[in-house]
DNA sequence: AGCCAGGCAAGTG
DNA sequence: CACTTGCATGGC
């Protein structure tokens, strides 16, 4: 096993792992204890975290200024991706005077966009829909242990989400025995989508964002919203900003000039408000900020 | 007991 | 295009 630390310096903005791994961003991540959000916080925020990436376990904590890891191999470079660690907080705020934003930024200062493998979050957020994030982040572990590579990592077993491959021959019925519901079948179908290569990851970034947008929805199960939260948790989209129920409130109590009566013309008038090319980032700690109080 | 949760698909007008 | 309806499941 290897094992190294990342410095965590306050010029880029910091780190806060908790909030970016809790958020509601990613579900491929779990805490090695069972601790509950609160508990974590309460101790300081040094749990260790685990993903199975690549194939490969890796464990991360953040403790006394720097991020921890052990894996089977060097983990920065992957740290450094899925965490988004190079991106500049402070500058990507610069062109953002909004108060609730600052707010939000004072009470979670150093949380980051992850940036997840396409798949994984793909799946994640069909399984979204009407649906709290604790159970999403359940539904990811249910489909982990039962179709996903299991790993042995420091004398544990553990599971790899699984490959587009596997999901596309589980049956509807199977997935419905998870608590899936009515997106077993959603999730079944965008499987084979995925792996038949029907639409690439790869063209879907170098699209125009509205059109990326678009894309996306030739899965199945995948409308504004869920296109939004791909393009901005995996496929590089800052500039997204996800039309979740939480945001349509805001949209109401904050933002009432922005309400513009369909998906798309709210939402450009919504990262206008939020600094156009980094709304995402603002909508993702608005989004935890306001889930967090109350 | 009823309501709601990071919505979407399919069907109408 | 806008609008309506049905859809699983679990926690409060």
């Amino acid at each position: 096993m290897e094992s190294g630390s990342i410095p965590l310096t306050d010029a880029s903005g910091g780190l806060d792992l908790q909030s970016t791994l809790e958020s509601g961003q990613t579900f491929l991540w779990r805490r090695e204890d069972g601790r509950a959000y609160e508990e974590t916080a309460a101790h300081g925020g040094s749990a260790w975290y685990y993903t199975v990436a690549e194939g490969e376990v890796v464990r991360a904590r953040q403790r006394d200024g720097r991020l921890e890891w052990e894996a089977t191999t060097d983990a920065e470079p992957l740290l450094e991706e899925r965490l988004r660690l190079d991106d500049d907080l402070p500058e990507i705020f610069e062109g953002t005077d909004d108060s609730l934003v600052a707010d939000a930024r004072e009470a979670y200062p150093g949380m980051r966009i992850v940036n997840d493998p396409f798949f994984p979050c793909l799946v994640s957020f069909i399984c979204s829909a009407q649906m709290r994030v604790e159970r999403i982040h359940a539904m990811g572990t249910a489909l982990a242990r039962e179709f996903g590579e299991t790993v042995g990592f420091d004398g544990e077993t553990y599971h790899a989400f699984p490959t587009p491959e596997r999901l596309a021959e589980a049956t509807e019925a199977e997935l419905r025995e998870l608590g899936l519901g009515y997106r077993a079948p959603y999730v079944q179908r965008s499987a084979e989508l995925a792996a038949a290569g029907e639409v690439s990851p790869a063209a879907v970034r170098e699209m125009e964002y509205e059109d990326a947008r678009d894309a996306l929805q030739a899965f199945v199960g995948v409308g504004d919203k869920v296109a939004d939260c791909v393009l901005l948790f995996s496929l590089g989209f800052l500039e997204a900003v996800p039309l979740d129920t939480w945001i349509q409130t805001a949209i109401e109590d904050h933002y009432p000039d922005c309400e513009r009566g369909s998906y798309a013309e709210t939402s450009r008038a919504i990262r206008r408000a939020f600094g156009g090319e980094y709304a995402g980032y603002a909508q993702t700690y608005v989004f935890h900020y306001l889930r967090n109080r109350e």
